[in-house]
DNA sequence: AGCCAGGCTCTCG
DNA sequence: CGAGAGCATGGC
């Protein structure tokens, strides 16, 4: 039996679902993809599994999402209420872009940049250790290969909903995870150290050690980017990608970031190799917003936008 | 077929 | 301190 709901949100303006989600394009349908214009992930929410696919069916000025919510149990008034907050946080739909449009108007470049991304908004995991654990995947290997081994701890560790006979996987958390051993993690295509990155991550997780979600309110980052660092196999650059990723702090800057250094210069430095401290100095420029401005580069370089 | 990709830790001088 | 090795996998 399948309980089905649809319901609609208005992002605020600007918002673009292609742009927004087009980095889940061509990832597993099993776990969260971006295919033919919709957008598929299970949500852990108000105790249920449920299936959500959202549609954009208004314009990036005038934006409307369709969601379309599916469950083996009743769907809820509450369970829809929390889909709801959980799809708005994911692409940080309450964000004013408008706002940071106007601060970007005296810088040519970012303006050219933003004309031709109206309303990208970069997505958040629903939880900041999603992103942590993404990060260290991340380190060192090529995105491609990362996603796989991603999408391979979800379908082992993740909790599993079935849908009209087609599986579907949420990203394990950390009980999942520190409930799992170092060589179950390790077979999912990692180094046996990132495996034990991982699983220390997920232990402290459960712990107490590490409250990822009470960092996402501490104003301060530095002490956070201290914090995540501090933790065996975190540095700086999977500390800083975690707090932009997952904990929707767009202030942060990944400087050590290759990809991040070399579209920084691309459009400000002429394209000779930078340090992290220039691409600091130059992300001055975009103060409060300095993160979402460095994906804004990455975006544009991938889009083919010419400024 | 190698080479290298959105790093990190450990070791050694 | 700074430099270098090793890690694991898969795409080009």
């Amino acid at each position: 039996m399948t309980f089905t709901e649809t319901f609609e949100l208005q992002p605020l303006a600007p918002f673009s679902l292609k742009l927004s989600a087009q980095i889940f394009a061509g990832l597993n349908p099993a776990v969260r993809c971006f295919e033919d214009g919709v957008f598929s992930q299970v949500l852990r929410v108000n105790g249920n599994l449920v299936l959500a696919k959202i549609t954009s069916k208004g314009t990036v000025e005038n934006p409307e999402l369709q969601i379309k919510l599916a469950s083996n149990q009743p769907i809820t008034a509450q369970t829809k209420q929390s889909a709801k907050e959980a799809i708005e946080y994911i692409f940080n739909l309450h964000l004013d872009l408008k706002t940071i449009y106007n601060q970007a108007e005296k810088d040519a470049v970012m303006h050219k940049i933003i004309l031709q991304l109206a309303g990208f908004k970069y997505p958040t995991t629903l939880t900041a250790f999603e992103s942590l654990v993404d990060s260290i995947v991340e380190q060192q290997i090529s995105i491609k290969i990362a996603r796989t081994i991603e999408e391979r701890l979800a379908q082992k560790f993740g909790e599993k909903l079935e849908i009209n006979g087609a599986y579907y996987h949420t990203f394990p958390t950390a009980h999942n995870l520190a409930d799992a051993s170092i060589s179950e993690i390790r077979a999912c295509g990692l180094s046996q150290r990132k495996a034990e990155y991982i699983y220390g991550a997920a232990k402290a997780a459960t712990t107490g050690d590490l409250d990822l979600e009470a960092m996402k309110t501490n104003p301060d980052i530095n002490s956070v980017v201290a914090e995540l660092d501090a933790l065996k196999g975190i540095g700086v650059w999977t500390a800083e990608l975690t707090i932009f990723r997952g904990m929707q702090r767009l202030d942060v800057l990944p400087a050590d970031d290759f990809g991040i250094r070399r579209v920084i210069s691309k459009y400000y430095c002429g394209g000779k190799p930078i340090k992290a401290a220039d691409a600091r100095e130059v992300a001055k420029l975009w103060s409060k917003w300095r993160g979402l401005a460095a994906f804004y580069l990455l975006a544009a370089e991938a889009n083919g936008v010419v400024v």
